[in-house]
This record gives structure tokens, sequence and C-alpha cells, in this order.
DNA sequence: GATGAATGAGTCTTCATTCAT
DNA sequence: AATGAATGAAGACTCATTCAT
């Protein structure tokens, strides 16, 4: 096996998912037909064909490395230690989210909801990305965990009841700005961070 | 002078829209075939087509009849003056949503993340939940604008801000409940509480 | 059976055609609907059904009327003996289907080509046809015959070969109208004419 | 660099065409469903369709390619100088028409009234017709012209109505020996020259 | 009789996938 | 290995006709 074969693989294989994420994120999941993208992607139908067994891999494999790619993005964000305060916390993970998107050609924040909406009805899709999530929440639970320890948060607050309000906050940050379009990670932060400075013996 | 009453009509058209609820929810919108609607309908090709001229229109009022029995339910608690404060208000609203669910034929949550991606490339669609969000979103930030007055956010605090939080923690906690599922509006306000009751000094 | 009745009856009948008439005139025979009849009629589906059976019922009469109005325009042009001269003669009858035309709600000549079509692939309304035009070819043979005998045509002239030539203009005069639209019956006359006073012995 | 040769591809386009031409001129233009066709050319309904986009576009091919091989055939007969006297110039043309149905698997008469029929709903089809006669009848007006300058017409013979003479003689020619079917080149011929060598002074 | 809602077979067209060259 | 032409099952939608009210 040749080493430029190897690396000339994955680079083609690049390339569709590339062509993928562009048609994908233009016309949707299902609207897009595997002709738009082998002719997006410069190459044959056979050459795709055998990248990608079907459509169904494709779209698998779109959401995968997407969802991989972010995990990149957020890794130093959730390994740092000690982790930032929560409103700060949220305007890093949110800013990564969109520093993501306009890196690559695709738009990482529509590309989810698509992939949300097609993991109702893909059960590895939907495993795929129940993993990816919840891993992500424990995470968060760790960091919950910590500010808890150093005083951050009451001693009787629950990390994970914390983690479950803070990735509402991060996949709702996703959805509000491809739904309405006009929320930036600061809005959020200051909005975050608004809440905590409430006067907190109203809170139940 | 229609052979069949008003009535008679609506009460069709109910038939189509559940059918047409059930089949979404289980299959997703692409999936869901006219014909599977139709058979779930127990009505003719025809007769469903007498009263939604399209797919897409079947789709449109699908999501539309959805989010316009979403508001209903939502609106006395918007309407409450003085509002709840945060994490009480962000749980019933949770409430809402999770018993609208149980009272129906059909999950909203997951209509929602169908919805959301449909939303994408059907223009229609997208002015249709943009107008409803951002609607909900001035709502939240009316009853921010009266916790402040009540001195329950801080005088500094940004109520539109504080709003796009609030929405965010709303559409996650729909996502969330849909994606990992294990999710409930006691936990998402219990952990909204957490951070509320945080020592705002670090929050920046 | 009353009186009134059955003139109601007749009306009914003439004003479903008429609406015929208009759509096929407008669409074609194929690309109208029953339903786009019904409603240009005023009537009811099953009003229209019990005038008329079937669509093809329909198609027959609308053109077996209309021929049958036409036919009524022609005779005194074909019964003036002696008949008028073949230019004339050609020129009268060209009048005939343009006024007649101009008098209805209708256009014969698109609905002639439309018939023609028709009757392609529908036995009744080719045999309808095939009689109609060829009773009226042995009228043209009778003033062929005429021309003949008053010396017109030279002795050696074939009126059942002339009535060809003569049937030939006027149904190319219909479809060169409907197709070019820029001849009308005294060019076609002129023609013709000009035909006739040609220098004979050069015509074989 | 296609994997078919641009003759195999003019190839199937012919046969595609052929089937069309069988099913429409046994069924008609909108009888004919693109299964027939699709059956007819021993091919999938996916072949036909890459090589005709629409239904439309078959018919149009259909008409537009038969039209242009009658051009083809009329183009020695309207390019002879002196041109044939009208007589026979008619029969000759007629022959042409009558000959080209003889040799193909198709009759162009049939056809031809089908296309005239289409036409009335189709914009580019009737441009397309319009095109072609119109083309045709100046070529007449050319030969009449020419005709004059010979003597063989008068000199206040007018070559535009003549040509549109002509043409209805072709035109009716067509729709006669379709409609009643025992019509040939010579007696039309025969009869045009009977009414040539008619007694000119009748002719007003 | 009259109405018009309902029926459902039939149409055109698309598109994921294959396989001959 | 690569190509892209071909396949054909499946989908959205229409419309002549019927029949319960």
């Amino acid at each position: 096996m040749p080493k430029i074969s190897d690396e000339k693989r994955a680079l083609r294989r690049l390339q569709i998912l590339e062509a993928a994420w562009r048609c994908f994120q233009s016309q949707g999941l299902h609207a897009t037909t595997m002709d738009d993208i082998i002719k997006s992607s410069k190459l044959s139908a056979g050459a795709v064909y055998s990248y990608f067994p079907s459509k169904e891999e494709l779209i698998l494999a779109a959401v995968t490395t997407s969802l991989g790619g972010l995990r990149e993005r957020l890794e130093p964000i959730l390994a740092a230690r000690p982790p930032p305060p929560p409103a700060a916390f949220v305007e890093q993970a949110a800013e990564a989210v969109v520093h993501f998107t306009a890196r690559q050609t695709y738009d990482l924040r529509r590309l989810a909801l698509l992939g949300w909406s097609e993991a109702q009805r893909n059960e590895r899709l939907r495993e795929t990305m129940r993993d990816f999530y919840s891993g992500f929440r424990d995470r968060l639970a760790d960091a919950a965990g910590s500010w808890k320890q150093d005083g951050l948060l009451r001693p009787d607050a629950s990390p994970p009841d914390v983690a479950k309000a803070l990735l509402a906050a991060m996949l709702g940050f996703v959805a509000q700005s491809a739904l309405i379009g006009d929320v930036d990670p600061k809005d959020l932060a200051r909005g975050v961070g608004d809440l905590i400075r409430a006067r907190s013996d109203d809170a139940p």
C-alpha cells in the first residue's frame, strides 16, 4: 500500500465531504441529491460511491466529522483548570462554534439543525449525537463540580443540573442563531451573567 | 351553501393534520410520503389534496398549527404580572412544552426539531418561525424588564440579552430532551437556579 | 313532460356547450378539465354530467354542434344556382367561416384544428367529420359540375378533383389562419383568382 | 470525454423519437403516456429523460424534427428555376409529403394535425410552426413571382396572395387526406389544373 | 333533482445506485 | 481503477366520475 495513495484517498474523502457540506447546508439533507454532491465534488459517481457506500453513510460521516472538529475546538476550553467562570465559559464555547463556522466552507449551526432533525429517524446518527452531547455534558458537569469546589456555586448546587442548563444554553444558542440570527456569543454571555448576578433570594 | 358544514370541514382538516403529525414525527418530514399521510388519515388522496394543496402546505400547516397551540399554552405564563422569577419562569415554560406534548398525539419537541431543519430551506416556514420565536423573545424581554424594575435583576442588566439567554435555555431544553432525552423541567430550573445563586463577583 | 322544462333543458345544454367551447379553445381539448367546464358553466358537476355522460360525449357534442352551425351558414352558398364562380365561391365560404367565428364566443378555426387532431384517435369523431367534409365536398363537386355545364370549366374537367382542390383550399385556409393568422378571405380569393387567370397552356 | 460516442447518442435519440412518433400517431399527443414511449423505445424512464427533459420537449422535438425532414424534401422543389408551373408544383410538393410518410415509421400527415392542434396552446410549438410555414410561404411567393415574370401569371397577379392560396392547398391536402383519406397528389394537381384552365373572364 | 365532496387509478418525473466499458 | 449512462422503483399530484345527502 503506497503512502501517496493513502494520502490521496484522504484528500479525496475530504473533497467529497466538503462538497456534501456545501450542498447539505444550502439545500438540506434530503433535498440534496447524490448528483448534487457528485457534481460539486468534481468527481464521478463511481468515485464518490467508492468512498461512501450510500447517501446515509455520507450524511453520517458529514455530521460525525463535523462534530469531531467541534470537539477539538471545545477541548481546550473544557480542559482548562480551573475552568473559566460560567458566563465566560459559555461565551468561549459559543465563540468556538462561531469561529469553527467562519473557518470552513460550511455553517456548523445550520448543519447542526439538519443533523438533529435527521437523528430523529436515523438510529446510528441518534446514537452518535447522543454520545457526543452527553459526553460534552459530562465535561460541563465536571466544570460545575469544579466551580462548586471553588465556591463559585453554592454547596447545595447540583452539577448535573447545572450542566443541563448550560448545555441547553449552548444548543439553544445554536438554534436561536440559525433561526433568528441576531445573537452573538457576547449577548449570550451577558444575558447569562445578568442572571447570575440576579438577587438570588428570589430564585427558588 | 356547502354540502358539508364548516364544523365538519374543520374536523376533517384536523384529521389530516393529526395523521401528518403522527407520520412526520415517526419518520421525519421528507421520509414521510403523502401516501403515508393519506393512509393514516383514512381519507383518499383527492380528499387530502382538497384540504392542503401540496405537501409543502401541509408541512407548513402542521408546524404553524403546532406553534399556535404552544403559543396559547405559553400565554398565561408570559402574561402573569409580576412574572414568576427566572428559574420558576423557565420551569413553567418547559412544563408547558412537555404537557402540550403529552396531551396530543404528537411530540412537540421532535416536531420542533424537524421544523427548525426545514426552516433552513423553506422561506415561508423560516419567516413563520422567526416571527414566533422573536415574538416570544420580546415577551421574555418584557419579563426581564419587570424583574429589573422589581430589583430582581441588577440596574445594569440588559433585558434583551437576558431574553436571549432565556430563549436559548428554552430552545436548548427542547433540543436536549429530543436528542438525549433525560432532562425534565425541574432539572433545567434547578440548574438555572443554581447558576443564579452563584457567587456573582466572579461573573464578568 | 312540461314545455318549460324542455326549453330549460335546451338552454342548460347550450350553457354547458358554450362553457366547453370557451375552455377548449383557450386550453385545448385535453388540457381542459371537466372542472374547468363545470366552473365556467356555473353549474354543478352532477348537473353537467346529467346532460353529457362523459367528457368524450361533450367533446363530440361540442364539435358536432359547431359543425352543424357551420353547415347552416354554408348552405345558402352551396344552394345558389348557378353557383358563384370559383374564386367568389371560395371567398364566400371563407367569409362564412370567419363570420361564424365572430358571431360566437368561440373561434371555429381553432376548434376545427382541435377536432381534426382528436379525430385521429376517436372513431366516432372521425366518422362525424368524414361525413361532414365528404358531404361538403360532394356539394362542391355539384357546383363544379354546374361550372362545367356553364362552360366555366373545360369539358374535360373533373368535378370530383376540382372539389378536392377546393376543399383543400378551404381546409387549408382554416389551418393557415389558425397557424399563421394573416390570411383573410379576400387574400385567398385573390390568389385563387390569379391562378385561374393564369396562362393555361402551361398547366399540364 | 463521454463514455458513449456522439454517434451512439444520436442513435439513441432517434430511437426515442421513433418510439414517440409511433405512439403519438396511434394515440395522439396527450393520450400517449411517457410510459408508452418508454416501453416502445425499449429504454428505461431515466434514459429517456436524460435525452428529453420533459414530455413537452419530446413533443416539440418530435414535431420539429419531422418538420425539418419535410423541409429537406421540399427544398429541391422550391429551389428549381424556373419553378415547375403551379399544378405540377403542387403535385410535386404533395408527393413529397406522401413519400416522406411512406419512407418512415410515421405518417407525417397525422402528426401534422396533432402538431397544429398542440400549437394552439404551446407557445414554442406555435412559433416553430409559424416560422416553418411562413418560411415555406415566402418560397411559394418567390415561385409565384417567377411565374409572373415568365408570363405564366398575369402582370397584375399578387404573388403573396397566390402563395397564400397555394399554401392553403397544401395544408388542406394534408388535412383532407388525414380526415377523409381518398386524395392523392394527382387528384389535387388535376383539380388545380382544371381551375387554372377555367374561363378566366368569369373570375373576378 | 341537484349538489359538490370524495374517490383512486393513472401521470409525469426524480434519484440512489449499479455495472458495462 | 474510473467513468457516467442506464436502471426502475417510488413519489407528488390530478382529474373523470360517482353518490351520499
